[in-house]
DNA sequence: TTAGCCGTTATCCTACATTATTAAGAGCCG
DNA sequence: CGGCTCTTAATAATGTAGGATAACGGCTAA
C-alpha cells in the first residue's frame, strides 16, 4: 500500500483489472500447454498465487468458459476441455476444411496484402530451431495456418475458426513419430502457390495438407476412449508468477 | 422434511444457480430483441429485480460476454453488440456461404435422419401464422436453417456457427419491405432437394438463396455509418419476471 | 467389502468497501 | 451574456471479506 498502484495510471497505460490480468494470465498457461487437459481449476489457489480476491478469479473463469477453454459444472468447478475423441478430430478437420482452403484461396487472390512473404520467412525460421519437435513444429504450423487465415481479414471468420482452438487440441494428441518434414513440404507448396497467386492451386494444396494431417492423427489416435475422468492437480503450483 | 428451497431437490430436477438462471434470462431477452442493440447494461438494475446479488450476475453477463452477446469495457460496464455495419454484413454472409451450402449437402445425403419431413413442417406452419411479419419470417429463418445446421451433427461447425449469431444481427436490420415470398420460395426448393437426396442440388439451392438474402440486406442498408453510440435505457423496466 | 456417517474442502452467494466514471453546477474568461 | 473549464456529488463498476451450502474423502460398523 505504498504508492498508490491503481489510482491515476493515466499515462497511456491502460489500467488493467484484476480480472482481465487473471483472464490472460490463465488462458496463456491453458494455450502453452502449462495446465494439461482435463484439470481442475482450484479457484481459491489462483487467487491466493496471484493476490487477489476470489471475485475476479471467477469473473475469469466464466470468461475462458464462453471461450471453450474451460467447462463448467455446477458446484464442482471448472476443468480443462478434455483430449478430443475420434468424433471430435472428424469434427474440426470439417471445420477446417471448410474454412482453411478458402482462407488459401483468398489469400492468394489478395494482391495488395499477400502473406506469401511472411509464409517463406516462419518456414524458414522453423528449420533452424529444432529441438522440441512437438512445440516448434505445432507452434509453426499454428503461425503458418493462423496468418494465411489473418490475411483473409474477415473477423467474423477468424473468430468462428479460433474459438475452435484447433491447435491446442491437435497439440494435444501429438505424437512424436509425427511425418512433420511432410508437412513441412506441403506448407512450402502452399506458400508457393499464394506467392504466385495461384488461387485454385492454394486452395488445393490447402485441402490436400489438411486430408494428410487427418488421416495422421487417425492413424495416432488412442484406440480405446476411457480417458474421461478428470485429474486433480496435485500440490504443485498451478499457476507461477 | 425441512422446506429449504435449495437443499435436497434432487428429484431429477437440475439445481439451478442463480448464474445460469441470470444467464438464461438475459440471453433469451437479448435473442428475442426485447433488449435493443447497442444498449448499457446496468448490474444493480437486474440484481434488484431478480432479487439476487451482484456476483452471479456480473458472472452471468461475462459468460454472455464470451458468447459474443455482450461487449465489455474497462470500468465502464457491459452493453449489448451493436448493430452490424457494411463490412460485418459481408463477413457474415462470407461466414454463411462457407458452412451452410455444405450443410445443405450433408443434409440431403444424410439418408437416416434426413431432415426434410421437418423443413416441410416448418415451411407450412410459416404459412398460417402471418400476423407480425417481422417475427414470424426470421424466426421461421432460423428455425429453417439451424434444423439443416443440426442435421450435420457436427458440434464444432454448430458451435462455430451459433457463435455468430447472425439471425440475431440481421433480424436488426430488417425491413419490412423485405420480399419475403422469394425467400419462402427458396426454402421450398431447399427442403425439396433436400427430400429428394440431391446433394448437389440442396448445396446449389442454399448457395443461390444466401447471395439472394446478401444482395436484400445490402439494398437495405444505411448509407451512413454514423450509428455508434451507446443509448442508455431508460426508466424502462429492463428485466421482467 | 460396502453402506452410512461425519469432518474437511471448495464452491457459491451476500454484504460491504473502494475506485472510476459521469453529470451537474459554480466560477471564470472572452 | 454565452461558452468554457474546473470542481464536486451522485452513480455504477470493481474488488474484498465472510458465511452458507454442496461435494468429496475417510472412517466406523454391520
Amino acid at each position: 500500500m505504498s504508492s498508490k498502484t491503481r489510482s491515476t495510471a493515466s499515462r497511456g497505460e491502460a489500467v488493467r483489472s484484476s480480472t482481465a490480468e487473471v483472464y490472460d494470465l490463465i488462458r496463456r498457461k491453458i494455450l502453452e500447454h502449462s495446465i494439461p487437459p482435463a484439470t481442475k481449476i482450484n479457484i481459491e489457489q489462483i487467487a491466493k498465487e496471484l493476490g487477489v480476491s476470489a471475485t475476479p478469479v471467477r469473473e475469469a473463469l466464466r470468461l475462458l468458459q464462453g471461450d471453450n477453454l474451460l467447462v463448467a459444472t455446477s458446484n464442482k468447478g471448472y476443468a480443462t476441455t478434455p483430449i478430443l475423441d475420434a468424433r471430435g478430430v472428424r469434427d474440426l478437420f470439417e471445420l477446417r476444411l471448410l474454412i482453411e482452403p478458402w482462407a488459401a484461396r483468398t489469400a492468394a487472390s489478395n494482391r495488395l496484402q499477400n502473406p506469401a512473404k511472411l509464409l517463406m520467412e516462419e518456414i524458414k525460421s522453423f528449420d533452424a530451431t529444432s529441438d522440441s519437435i512437438q512445440h516448434s513444429m505445432i507452434g509453426h504450423d499454428s503461425r503458418f495456418h493462423t496468418a494465411i487465415l489473418m490475411s483473409t481479414e474477415n473477423q467474423t471468420v477468424i473468430q468462428a475458426f479460433e474459438q475452435s482452438h484447433c491447435h491446442l487440441h491437435l497439440f494435444r494428441m501429438f505424437r512424436n513419430d509425427w511425418d512433420w518434414k511432410s508437412s513441412l513440404n506441403q506448407h512450402r507448396a502452399i506458400a508457393k502457390a499464394i506467392a504466385n497467386s495461384d488461387a485454385a492451386g492454394a486452395e488445393e494444396a490447402m485441402r490436400s495438407h489438411l486430408n494428410s494431417a487427418y488421416r495422421g492423427f487417425l492413424e495416432a489416435m488412442p484406440k480405446d476412449s476411457t480417458s474421461r475422468s478428470i485429474s486433480k492437480v496435485g500440490t504443485s503450483k498451478l499457476i507461477q508468477k
